[in-house]
DNA sequence: GTATAAAACAAACGAACGTTTGTATTATTT
DNA sequence: AAATAATACAAACGTTCGTTTGTTTTATAC
């Protein structure tokens, strides 16, 4: 009869090979059909384990949930540290670092699709540490953008670079099945790159349109 | 003993008082707690009826999702459809919709995050005429930015602007626990005219850099 | 080799789920 | 006034839910 084993984190690479399944398949299933509507015996199934096994290992559904989206803001504020930080001009730090935003939602859609799609969960554990991981990449952001920050807050530039990012990939199921298969839209398109540029010009149009204009500067 | 209603539309303005207050507590109820996760006895709760209300109605849970779902793909196609129109300069009319679009947004948020984020949910039903609607809107964009369009795919244009648009809206949960209450950084922006600047001058910025690019043009 | 802990499992728990049935009540029509 | 349709409701349907319990198997430690 072994003790709750709730608090130990579950992201890959760590415990025994049937935890890491567990995990995998919460993250893919979670992402296409939704937290809610993905039964425990399904998961179970899915991973190829004992019901029971995902309680043992997370302690509950929402425990494994967290996890997930734990690991998600982990990940994000790792990409965020890395393309922010030297000495650049802040649109060249700003072009890579959504850029790299955007390649990191390429290569793992299914975890930003639950962190981003389980928004309006607002149970008050996955509340509160969503909010603190905000205010750390908002802290990341102004710090690096000092120029750009200063006149856009960053809980506007924040938002609108991850929802630029994720959109597409967000839409892509939409896409496959309202395109004709095979249409040169979905391929030939280097996303990141693109919306990168796409961002930053934005940006600097605003910065150049009015820096005192009626949409007045301000950090947060 | 009635026959079945579910074809019966039900948004708002239609029908019996019963049937809005469904329609508006489902909206509100979706939109805070997902699909999935709302119950039939606390929607009808929350409605004022009684339990077998909601199906007598609308046939099925799933039948309102799809009704509500339906209605704003309806409403977004009305903003397209009157903000595309005319004669002006593609770029004009791109700064003019997707600034209409964002305002949609900030006064029908519930419909717009029910629809974005139950994006997954992959029924049959619900996907087949999502798809209509998505390449209905395709191909008014492409009609419309024709010059634009020409280089960079509505596919990319559309998420991107949706994305963007409805970032802000979908993250303020999050911003209003992350920020000190009374930031500037939550009023005095005007947020649609800001993002339709950026994303026109973001989307001019890479027509100019390059229309037979790396990521060269193509109608999808 | 025996003791201890970790991992995996089958079975069952009460609760909540979406839906259906049958019957009242209220409106509309003839 | 009688007949028909629309609306509203209580009660129950069978199913699935997330979780817990107790036991068995496998690994680790002594």
């Amino acid at each position: 009869m072994p003790e709750n084993k709730a608090d130990s984190r579950g992201a890959p690479g760590e415990g025994p090979a049937s935890k890491q399944a567990v995990y995998n398949a919460a993250v893919r299933l979670f992402a296409r059909k939704g937290f809610a509507a993905t039964g425990m015996r399904e998961l179970s199934r899915e991973a190829g384990v004992n019901l029971a096994t995902v309680n043992y290992f997370y302690g509950s559904k929402k425990g494994l949930l967290k996890v997930i989206i734990e690991d998600y803001f982990q990940d994000i504020l790792a990409v965020l540290t890395e393309n922010l930080a030297g000495d650049d001009a802040p649109d060249v730090k700003l072009r890579r670092n959504i850029a790299a935003v955007a390649r990191y939602f390429s290569t793992h859609t299914d975890k930003m699709i639950i962190a981003l799609t389980e928004l309006p969960h607002d149970d008050p554990d996955i509340t509160e540490f969503r909010a603190e991981r905000f205010r750390r990449i908002s802290g990341l952001l102004q710090s690096s953008l000092g120029d750009t920050a200063a006149h856009i807050p960053v809980s506007v530039i924040g938002p609108a670079m991850v929802g630029l990012a994720a959109s597409r990939f967000l839409f892509m199921p939409v896409l496959q099945k309202a395109l004709p298969p095979g249409s040169r839209a979905l391929a030939g398109v280097d996303y990141p790159e693109m919306i990168a540029e796409l961002f930053v010009n934005g940006i600097n149009g605003l910065l150049a349109a009015g820096p005192g204009g009626k949409n007045g500067g301000g950090n947060d």
